[in-house]
DNA sequence: CGATACACCTGTGTGC
DNA sequence: TGCACACAGGTGTATC
């Protein structure tokens, strides 16, 4: 459940049961996710106690008061839950009920305030790391990242500049990390669609004035898509099991055939596959 | 350098 | 009901 609106929604979702609580166990239930774990994982998330959870793109990280940081990332397929918050307790039950582990769950936190926190990723594409708090912006994996979209570096003079001159199709720089980070094959395509702009067309090749407007679609869209608690495809779930609804609001992902929603537009929604995913656009409407 | 293909996995939906 | 196949929210690595 991966793109930057569900993995805010998911750090919303943790920060009650995980921030200023400590880690008293730590099930390691498979060597590694993409890639294995750090030895001693266990060892090193006992007695921890989580300080802050943050995001950078669609990495969860955790800052812990042993100095050292938790980098999670959900890949296609992860989800996080959380079972047993005090505030989840049905009145007049005093014991933590926590639901049965399930198939996928790989690690699981048991914290000091009767939480238990469930890493599921039945692909495992995702990955957990831990790393020195003063060298986590350093990490392999978050060293390349462009900006955070929704924050103050990223702007259209930014997009401008850096997808001056480019030949790669829209879509695709809209997913490359290392430009914006945290976008991903949905909401490209919608804030494309925002953008009136066709997901094959030279990046190089757009005027300003679609510039301006697709860095207001990016963040527009992200911030709609967080406001409804992400998207939920299949059987997706926000931390604490509700589903995310902005699924509903797609305007064009996921519709292929289905018609265009701008007014009096009379086109269908079409689907064409670039870099090996799926791009959906309105052909009337995007150029 | 930039663009593309492929790799890693399991689960689900579709059509025969 | 069984089976084959396409496809799924990501991204590092290899290859031109």
């Amino acid at each position: 459940m991966p793109e930057l609106p569900e993995v805010e929604t998911v750090r919303r979702g943790l920060a009650p049961a995980m921030e200023g609580v400590r880690i008293i166990r730590a099930e390691i239930r498979r060597e590694g996710l993409r890639w294995p774990f750090p030895s001693g994982l266990a060892g090193r998330l006992e007695g921890a106690r989580v300080d802050r959870l943050r995001r950078r793109s669609k990495y969860l990280l955790s800052d812990l008061d042993t100095g050292e940081t938790m980098l999670v990332h959900l890949g296609m397929s992860g989800r996080m839950t959380v079972s047993g918050l005090a505030t989840t307790h049905v009145p007049g039950r005093f014991h933590r009920a926590h639901p049965p582990v399930e198939k996928h769950d790989h690690v699981i936190l048991h914290m000091e305030n009767g939480a238990r926190i469930a890493f599921n990723d039945a692909r495992r594409f995702g990955a957990l790391d831990l790393r020195a708090s003063t060298a986590i912006d350093a990490h392999p994996l978050l060293a390349g990242l462009g900006p955070e979209p929704l924050g103050n570096e990223f702007g259209a003079p930014y997009l401008a500049a850096r997808w001056r001159g480019r030949k790669a199709p829209a879509k695709a720089l809209m997913m490359d990390q290392r430009i914006v980070a945290g976008l991903g094959n949905i909401y490209a395509c919608e804030a494309l669609f925002r953008a009136r702009i066709h997901p094959a067309r030279a990046g190089g090749r757009i005027g300003a004035a679609r510039i301006e407007a697709l860095a207001h679609a990016i963040r527009a869209v992200l911030l709609e898509a967080i406001e409804a608690g992400g998207s939920s495809l299949r059987d997706h779930r926000q931390t604490d099991g509700k589903l995310g609804y902005f699924q509903h609001n797609f305007r064009v992902y996921d519709r292929q055939d289905l018609p265009c929603t701008t007014p009096d537009c009379t086109a269908t929604v079409r689907r064409i596959v670039q870099s090996g995913r799926s791009s959906y656009y309105c052909p009337a409407c995007q150029r």
